[in-house]
DNA sequence: ATAATTTTTTAGATTAGCCTAAAATTTATA
DNA sequence: TATAAATTTTAGGCTAATCTAAAAAATTAT
């Protein structure tokens, strides 16, 4: 059996492990799980000796083939009941993370199942994540950030990557949500900063590191 | 802060207390939260000192006001998960006792209050038990045993009071669920068992064990 | 009313997950 | 490349919730 504590780590060392391909360090998990370093060395040897991650000390972390597995189902499980708060539950997505913490860790596959079929087999959350089916396998939704996005190319904003409450609610001070059409006016060289029309309509102007975390599709 | 594990002695010591006026003692406790009686003694302390029951050694333990409070909103809890389980999932309602022990100790008031809307507000569980609204008051429903109704009063089943599954699948197989309209032909003086009309139709016979377990309305 | 039985509590341990402080190792820097 | 700095691990402890075995209290039976 694993523990909530377990299934945590492992997600979390998922997520960092999709941005580089080297070993994860305890420091990095570490923050992530809020504990401490040596919380996590523990913690580390403990699902060394499940074979749910290879880990050598001081040499970093990731999750063998087995491990993966498991955090992508719980992933599954988070954004598939992120789908039920905000769809059916009429939440904002900008409410839903702290709740689906808590609700990814049911266990039930019967449930998962049958709350998919619920909600339409869905194929991304309500940031625009996707969502892996339930052989772990993420489907392709081939979208792009914002910032490599050239001049004059409709686009639809799809997601998000960055799930925090400030910036979701930035976005949807300049009328920034999942399905709006945008168009990219004018790259600035200097800062990468663009500008961009809204909705064909109104001119606004978001920074590249906004840019850089919204994902959108080509129209 | 309340632990999960905490919420659930205080879920079994209300279910105890339903059924008597008297203290509840240690050993009850232990038999249902499937743990040995010294486990229950150190909670009981613990709890005491939470002031969620009143509790003095050797004289059994009751509920305060506060610990009844939180009891009944977990009970809350579970059954609005439960009829979303049935109802919007398709779960059948000897499989989601289970499930239910898991999603309530979600902790979010507002995803219970929309839940409950989402459901239509409902006034009782799939398993015709009584939901107790966000202060705390359970609905009176007004049902009675089968077993205390007379001849020829037709009734409309509406719940059950005992949840084993090895009892619901013998409903489904006899023809009994919630809603059916039976009416009792005959009670037979020795053992209390009685003949039935199931939706006007077939003729039944059932224990007076049965018929204790089975909530009806006067039709 | 005393003895036998049952129930409950206490004492002392265990496990999971976390901590701090100190030691070991790796990485960066001069 | 030797040393300083940063990272990681080890050692030893803590808390929540559990356990077993033994002691204490309450209940039942003789």
């Amino acid at each position: 059996m694993i523990s909530f504590t377990e299934e945590n780590y492992l997600k979390i060392i998922y997520k960092l492990s999709a941005e580089t391909d080297n070993e994860i360090s305890t420091n990095a998990v570490a923050e992530l799980t809020q504990t401490k370093a040596a919380s996590v060395t523990d913690m580390l040897r403990k699902l060394s000796e499940k074979q749910l991650v290879s880990y050598q000390k001081y040499q970093g972390v990731r999750l063998t083939e087995k491990g993966e597995n498991l955090a992508l189902q719980v992933i599954r499980k988070h954004r598939l009941w992120e789908v039920f708060l905000v769809n059916k539950l009429g939440f904002n997505w900008d409410e839903v993370h702290e709740i689906a913490e808590e609700l990814e860790h049911i266990n039930s596959d019967e449930l998962i199942q049958r709350l998919d079929k619920f909600l339409g087999f869905p194929q991304c959350d309500p940031h625009g994540d996707p969502i892996p089916d339930s052989n772990g396998r993420m489907p392709e939704l081939g979208y792009k950030n914002l910032s490599e996005i050239g001049e004059d190319q409709p686009v639809i904003i799809m997601g998000v990557s960055q799930h925090s409450t400030i910036f979701l609610q930035y976005l949807a001070k300049i009328g920034l949500s999942l399905g709006v059409t945008i168009n990219v006016m004018e790259v600035n060289d200097f800062d990468k900063s663009l500008t961009i029309k809204i909705g064909g309509e109104t001119l606004s102007f978001i920074s590249h590191e906004v840019a850089k975390n919204l994902l959108v599709k080509i129209f």
